[in-house]
DNA sequence: ACGCTTTGGTTCAGATTCGAAAATCACCGC
DNA sequence: GCGGTGATTTTCGAATCTGAACCAAAGCGT
C-alpha cells in the first residue's frame, strides 16, 4: 500500500523492463546472424581487445560482464574450443588465470564489429535525441556506480 | 569507420548495457531472496493477475514476456508443478491452451509483490527524477513499439 | 467432403547457466 | 617454515533455455 508506484514510474519501469529484454533478444539474433558470436562472446572481445596486453584476470573479467564465475569458466572454456582466446596462468599470482586475445579472436572482432555497431545504432541510439542521450547516460551510469558499489559491499561486510 | 559511433552515444551505450545487466540479475537476487519466485515467475504472475478472468493464452504470454515458446511451455509446466497456474485447453480453439491464475498464486504473487516493488524503487525509481521519468518513459515506450513492430514485420514477409 | 497450407503448442536432445562445494595457491602471524 | 585464513578459479549436479521436429486443429480452395 505505502509503496505503490504512481502510475508514471509504474509505466516507465515496465516499459523500461519489456523493451530492454526485447532489445537485448535482438541484438543477440543480430550477431549470430551475421557472424558466429553471442552478445557475451562479443563482450568479452570488446573488453579484452581494449584491455593493456589484451588480457585480464578472469575476476575482473567477471566483475564487468556481470558473469558469475562458474559462467565465466565455462564462456571462456567454448571461446578457447572456438581459438578466440587463450588461457594462460598469471605469473603474479599462481592462484589466477587470465585469458587472453588470440590474433583469431582479434580478427572475428573486427569483423563482427561494424555488424553490431550497425544493429546498436537502428534499434535504439540513432532514433535518440542529444538530450535524451545525454539522460539516459547520466541515469545508467549512476545506477551502474551504484550497483557496483552495492555488490561490493554486500561481499565486504566490513561494517560496523 | 563511416558507422563508428561518437564517444557520448558509445558512453550512453555502454552505460545502458551495463547497469542493465546488473540490474536484472540484482532483481533476480532480491526476488529469490524473499520469496520462492524468479523474476520471470513473477512476471507471469503479474500479467495473469490483470488479465480479464486471470487466464491467457500461451501465446500472448510468450509475445508479452519476451519469450520462445518452447521456454514459455517449460515455464508454466514449472509454475504449473509448483500449483501457482493451471494449463486448461481453450473452448473456442482446442489446438491453444491458456493458462489460468490459481488461487495459490495469486496469494504468492500478493505475498511477493511488496517486496520486488521496494527492489525496484530502491534500486533505481527513487532515484529518478521527475524528467528522468519522462525521459526514459518516452525513449522506451518508443523502443518497446518499433522492436514489436519489427518482430511483426519480419514473421509477416507480406512484403511488397 | 477432401487435400494442402498455416497456426498454436508441445516434446526432445543438446547447449547454457547457476549455486554450492572443492581444489589451488597466497598471505599472515607465530 | 607452518598452520590457519582468504582469495581465485574450477568442478559437479541440477535447473533452465534453445532450435528443430512434431502433432493436432483450423482455414481455405475446390
Amino acid at each position: 500500500m505505502t509503496d505503490s508506484l504512481d502510475p508514471e514510474r509504474l509505466a516507465c519501469w515496465r516499459a523500461y523492463i519489456e523493451a530492454s529484454q526485447r532489445l537485448f533478444t535482438q541484438l543477440e539474433d543480430d550477431l549470430r546472424a551475421d557472424s558466429e558470436l553471442s552478445f557475451a562472446d562479443y563482450h568479452v572481445l570488446v573488453l579484452l581487445s581494449e584491455a593493456p596486453g589484451q588480457r585480464l584476470r578472469m575476476g575482473e573479467l567477471a566483475g564487468r560482464l556481470v558473469f558469475s564465475p562458474s559462467r565465466l569458466t565455462y564462456q571462456i572454456s567454448s571461446m578457447q574450443k572456438r581459438g578466440l582466446v587463450a588461457r594462460e596462468s598469471c605469473p603474479d599470482d599462481r592462484r589466477g588465470s587470465e585469458a587472453v586475445l588470440t590474433a583469431a579472436g582479434l580478427l572475428t572482432l573486427r569483423e563482427a564489429a561494424p555488424h553490431h555497431r550497425r544493429s546498436a545504432r537502428t534499434h535504439l541510439i540513432d532514433d535518440l535525441d542529444d538530450a535524451e542521450v545525454a539522460c539516459l547516460t547520466r541515469v545508467f551510469e549512476r545506477l551502474g556506480r551504484r550497483l557496483r558499489a552495492d555488490r561490493d559491499a554486500s561481499s565486504t561486510p566490513a561494517d560496523k
